[in-house]
DNA sequence: GCTGCTACTCACCGGTCGGTGACAGGCTGG
DNA sequence: CCAGCCTGTCACCGACCGGTGAGTAGCAGC
């Protein structure tokens, strides 16, 4: 073992990540993006303290000290989830007047639809939700549903709902089968006999959706 | 440590599987039995060769033995999917003819509601295959899925489909909101805001499914 | 009784897990 | 200058994981 080779393996290693020196916010910072980003690569399965640590680059008594452990650091997560909500809301109506309720489900599916897609954290945190149920979860998807209850109800602002519908049950089942479709096409590309790979796929999908909406709202 | 302290822990233990002596068949099934039992109330999570085997109460060497380790218990358990079918499919239609694909999906979507709701391992299976994607969650989905499209091709009969809808596009959201449903009630008692507990929680949800469903397809 | 097969158990491997206590080094107030 | 705090490191704990190789009990045929 000569100390050239050990050279090669240090310059092979990817990206030395800076070494934090006696920063605590930067460490903080990067144990919160580590955890984050560790649990939308990666989903919880593998979340634990000394993967977390690992990919931080800093050691794990860290954790402990700043977030109290894994349960603190998740809800540290957790109370992100609100800023993540304020980043997605879209201010407008998206340049269309939303006249019916029937407009505003309609409009909302297919938004919460597109920002599931394309937020892997957000699918692992709900994908765990159905999977787990330890005091850290629950405090997770609480967190989750509140944040998603306030886009909604931003959302609807002042439109009446529909008489004689339980709108409430019948807007469970839509979200339902939005986080369904989006969970099963990110891990399998399909859901129930569907396949949710392309573009045109999706399509297909909220089309389906829209007709759905379409059928119960009007 | 006296011989009697041993007596009292060994008839304080659970009802000590009645050693199985060289009986292969017998314990097979021990091991079978308690890989479905093991998944279904304990999920996914600490699904392992150890805890099976525990639980089995036989040595783990044995499992990977008779069925070439964990891949090959799950596959097995996968295969007795198609049973969990034949077993849990109404022969006849409940009394009731079923005129058009609305009285079809309306009757399948309840039935599978509660199909769902009643099988802890079923539960179990479709939370693990939206939250892992390894080959034999692959495996164990495909068996599922099959097992499932049998079923309806089964109680679909010579229906014919209603014309200008993307039937299994609509069907498949159908399925994921059941689905996304039944598993969050089932860890959380709730979903999407509206609670999942009772009977009458059960009831509302059915209601809200059955208008999505004659939303659609009248 | 001996042989040989099958059913089964045990002990151990390397590795990872969550968690803790001790300690080193730099910064700061005095 | 030094004491004390804060940040970060390291070594270690017991428990459990999946996996394997060696060894043991019970039964058949001869």
């Amino acid at each position: 073992m000569s100390s050239a080779a050990a050279v090669l393996e240090r310059t092979e290693l990817p990206a030395e990540p800076e070494k934090r020196i006696r920063d605590r916010a930067a460490t903080e910072r990067a144990i919160l993006d580590a955890a984050k980003g560790l649990l939308a690569e990666e989903g919880f399965q593998n979340f634990g303290i000394n993967a977390v640590a690992r990919r931080a680059g800093c050691d794990k008594q860290l954790i402990y000290r700043y977030y109290g452990g894994l349960d603190g650091l998740v809800e540290t997560i957790g109370a992100d989830l609100g800023s993540w909500v304020k980043e997605r809301i879209p201010e407008d109506s998206g340049g269309m007047f939303l006249l019916t309720y029937g407009d505003l489900m309609e409009r909302l599916a297919l938004l919460y639809l597109d920002a599931l897609r394309s937020d892997p954290l957000m699918r692992r945190i709900v994908a765990w939700e159905v999977s787990e149920n330890t005091e850290q979860v629950r405090r997770l998807s609480e967190a989750r549903s509140k944040a998603l209850s306030q886009w909604l109800e931003r959302m609807r602002g002042s439109l009446p709902a529909p008489k004689g519908i339980d709108t409430p049950a019948v807007n469970a089942v839509l979200i339902a089968a939005i986080q369904h479709l989006v969970l099963a096409a990110a891990i399998g590309g399909q859901c129930a006999g569907i396949s949710l790979k392309t573009q045109k796929d999706w399509d297909k999908a909220a089309t389906a959706l829209k007709r759905i909406v379409r059928g119960v709202y009007g």
